[in-house]
DNA sequence: TTAATAACCGAAAACGATTTCGGAAATTAT
DNA sequence: ATAATTTCCGAAATCGTTTTCGGTTATTAA
C-alpha cells in the first residue's frame, strides 16, 4: 500500500507541489482545467493529506482532549455523548482521559494532553484538586480550557455548569412542600463547588420556610457509590428517629439510601422520602422509583465544546479571549420515593 | 508564550540541533557533559516536542481510535475504561468515536480516523453493517484492527469475544435447573453474530434436556431498550400462558420485562424466572435483583487492546500480522429473579 | 614521532503540506 | 506593433524532529 501525497499526484501529472495543493484548495490562481486534472487524480488515488505535516504547518490539531473523573456514570456518560456530537459536528476529534478523582492523574493527563498538541482541553475536576497551578498555567500558556461541571470560582476561565444551589433548593423545597419536616442531607466532600452550592441551596430552603437548620442532619460522604448510601442510611436513623425526608448528592447514593431503608422495614415514602439528584436512568427503575433532579449532561457537554470552539476561533481571530460561563437549568422529576403534594 | 524548539536549545547552547536531539535521546556518541548541558537546559525550559514533526518523521501517532456504538451503556462504558487503561499504560492516547449503530456512520468514522493516521482502530461492528467492504479496505492497508463484542465470522482480523454459546447455554441451563419448562427467548436482530450464538445457546441447552423447542417462544427485538422488554413481556405471557422463564439478551430488556411484569401483577420469580445478560449496574438494583451473566467489559477492553498493540509491534519488527481470537469467560449470577436450586 | 583508533559533533536530507513571492506566458489595451 | 495587464504556475522556505554519514579533534598504539 503506497502513501498517496501531493508530491506523488504533482509528479504523474507533471506539475508542482504547490499547484497541486492550491488546486485541491480552490486558489483563485489556478486554471479551471488544472483544477479539475488535479481533482479527479486525487479522487481517483483517493488521496487523503497527510494530517501530521498539515498539523506542523498549520499549528492546529483538530483534536481536543476530555478529561472526565469516572467514565462508568451515566451522567458522564452523557457528557462525553453531548462533547462528541458537538466536536464532530465541528471537524474535531476527541481524545478521552480519566482523571480517577486524583490530582495526580489529572496533572498527568492534562500533561500527555498537552504533548500531544491539543487545540484545547474540556476538565471536570477531580474532587482532590486543591491548587490551580496547572490549570492557570494552561491559561497563562493561551491553551483554551473550559471547565465543566466541577469547577472552581478561584480559576479565571470559561465554565459549564448547572445551577446547583437553585436546584438544590427547588428539590428541598419539594420535600418541604410534601410534608417533610426534618431533612438530612448527605452531601458530597467539601471542595468541589458543586457540592457546597447544593449543600448551601438545602440550607436556603429550610431557611426560607422557617425550618431550623441542624448541623447533625448533615452527611459527608466523599465517594459517590451506592456503598455510601446504603452504608450512611441506616447510620442516620440511627441518629435520629424523627427524620423524614433524605436528600442526597447523587441518585448512585439516593438508591443504596433507598434499598438499605427498605430491607429496614422502613416506608418510602411513607416514613422518609427521598430526593435523588443526577436523574441516571437507575432512577427510573427503582422500586418505588426515585424522586430526583434532572441535571442535562448531554446539554453540558455540548455546551463545553462549544464554548471551547468559540475561544478556538477567538485566537484565530487574533481576538482577545472571551471566557463565558454558561449556567445549564435543572428541575426536579417527581417520582415515588416522595409523597404526593 | 513561546514554543520551545530544538532549534532553540541548539542555538542558546552553540550546538547543533541533531546534537540537541541526540543529547535528549541519549544517543552514545554524545559526550555525557553536553548531554547533562542539554538536558538541563531542556528541562528548566520545559522543553515538549512537537508532537506532529515527531509522528510525520516517525510515521506513527500513538493514538488509537475506538468506536463504540453507543457511549451511554454500562457494558460499553467499561469498555472504554479498559481500552483507555490499557492505552495510557502503553503511551497511546485514544480517539472515541460513536457508530449509534450505523452502517453510515460506521464507515464515515472509520474514515475521520484514517484522515487522522491513528495507529490502529478498535471496532464493535454496528447492528446494520452487512457487508464488510471496509473493514477489508483497512485489513489490505494493513491498518491494524480488531473487532470486539460484535465480530463478524467473515472479517479475517483479531477479534476479542465472549463465550456467547456457553454463555446463553449456562443461563438457560440455569433456568431448568431451577424448573422452567417453557423458556421464552427475548433475542437481539438477526445479523450480529453474539445475538446468533446466544440464540444457539438457549436452543442447545433445551436440547440437551429434552425440552422441544418453540419457535413461537423466539421474540425478537431490534434495539437494547428498556421499553423493548416493557413492551414485549406482556406481549409473551398473552401469546403463551404456560411460560415459567425469560432469557433476554440484554439486562435492559431484562429490566423492562420484569417491571411489566410486576405491574401486571405477575410474581417474579415464582410464576415466571427472569434471566438478564450483562450484569450491568442495574441488574442489583431492580427488586428482585436481577439473574444474569456477567459480561466483563473492561476485560474485553484491555485484550482488545493488547491484540492491536502486539499487531503494531509486528508490523515494526516487519515481522507478518497474526491475527488472533481472544475469547472471555463468562458466568451466571444467580439473584432473585430466578428460583433457588 | 607518526599512524591508527576512538570520541564527539554537525550538515543535510528526509517526513508532507502550505504559502509567499516572483516570473513567464497569455491576454487585452493603446 | 508595443505596452500594460491578467492569468497561471513553480521555486523555495517553513513547520520541528530524526538519523545517516562524514569530518574534526583527542587519544592511544607502534
Amino acid at each position: 500500500m503506497y502513501k498517496v501525497t501531493l508530491k506523488k499526484i504533482a509528479s504523474t501529472l507533471g506539475i508542482s507541489t504547490a499547484t497541486v495543493s492550491k488546486a485541491l484548495k480552490d486558489y483563485p490562481d489556478i486554471s479551471e482545467k488544472t483544477k479539475a486534472k488535479v481533482k479527479s487524480l486525487a479522487a481517483s488515488l483517493n488521496y487523503k493529506p497527510n494530517s501530521f505535516a498539515q498539523s506542523l504547518r498549520n499549528q492546529e490539531s483538530k483534536i481536543i482532549g476530555l478529561i472526565i473523573p469516572t467514565i462508568a456514570h451515566h451522567f458522564f456518560s452523557n457528557i462525553i455523548n453531548g462533547v462528541i456530537d458537538a466536536a464532530t459536528q465541528h471537524g474535531y476529534l476527541v481524545i478521552m482521559l480519566q482523571s480517577n478523582e486524583s490530582y495526580e492523574d489529572e496533572k498527568n493527563k492534562i500533561n500527555l494532553l498537552l504533548e500531544k498538541n491539543v487545540d484545547g482541553i474540556l476538565l471536570s475536576l477531580s474532587d482532590k484538586t486543591v491548587n490551580y497551578k496547572h490549570i492557570n498555567r494552561l491559561i497563562d500558556d493561551e491553551v483554551p480550557i473550559v471547565l465543566y461541571d466541577k469547577i472552581s470560582r478561584s480559576v479565571s476561565c470559561s465554565k459549564v455548569i448547572i445551577n446547583d444551589h437553585e436546584a438544590a433548593f427547588n428539590a428541598t423545597q419539594y420535600l418541604i412542600d410534601t410534608g417533610c419536616k426534618r431533612i438530612a442531607h448527605i452531601r458530597g466532600p467539601l471542595k468541589p463547588q458543586t457540592t457546597i452550592d447544593r449543600f448551601m441551596g438545602y440550607k436556603k430552603a429550610l431557611e426560607v420556610n422557617n425550618i431550623p437548620f441542624d448541623k447533625d442532619l448533615i452527611y459527608i460522604r466523599h465517594n459517590f457509590s451506592f456503598e455510601d448510601g446504603y452504608n450512611i442510611s441506616s447510620q442516620i436513623i440511627e441518629d435520629h428517629d424523627d427524620v423524614d425526608g433524605i436528600i442526597t448528592f447523587t441518585d448512585l447514593v439516593a438508591t443504596g439510601a433507598l434499598m438499605r431503608l427498605q430491607e429496614l422495614g422502613i416506608k418510602v415514602p411513607e416514613q422518609i422520602s427521598i430526593m435523588g439528584f443526577g436523574n441516571w436512568f437507575l432512577s427510573k427503575i427503582t422500586s418505588p422509583t426515585l424522586s430526583t433532579v434532572d441535571q442535562p449532561g448531554y446539554e453540558m457537554g455540548k455546551n463545553a465544546f462549544t464554548l471551547l470552539y468559540n475561544e478556538l476561533n477567538q485566537i484565530k481571530n487574533g481576538e482577545v479571549i472571551r471566557h463565558e460561563i454558561v449556567e445549564i437549568d435543572t428541575k426536579v422529576i417527581p417520582r415515588n420515593s416522595t409523597k404526593i403534594i
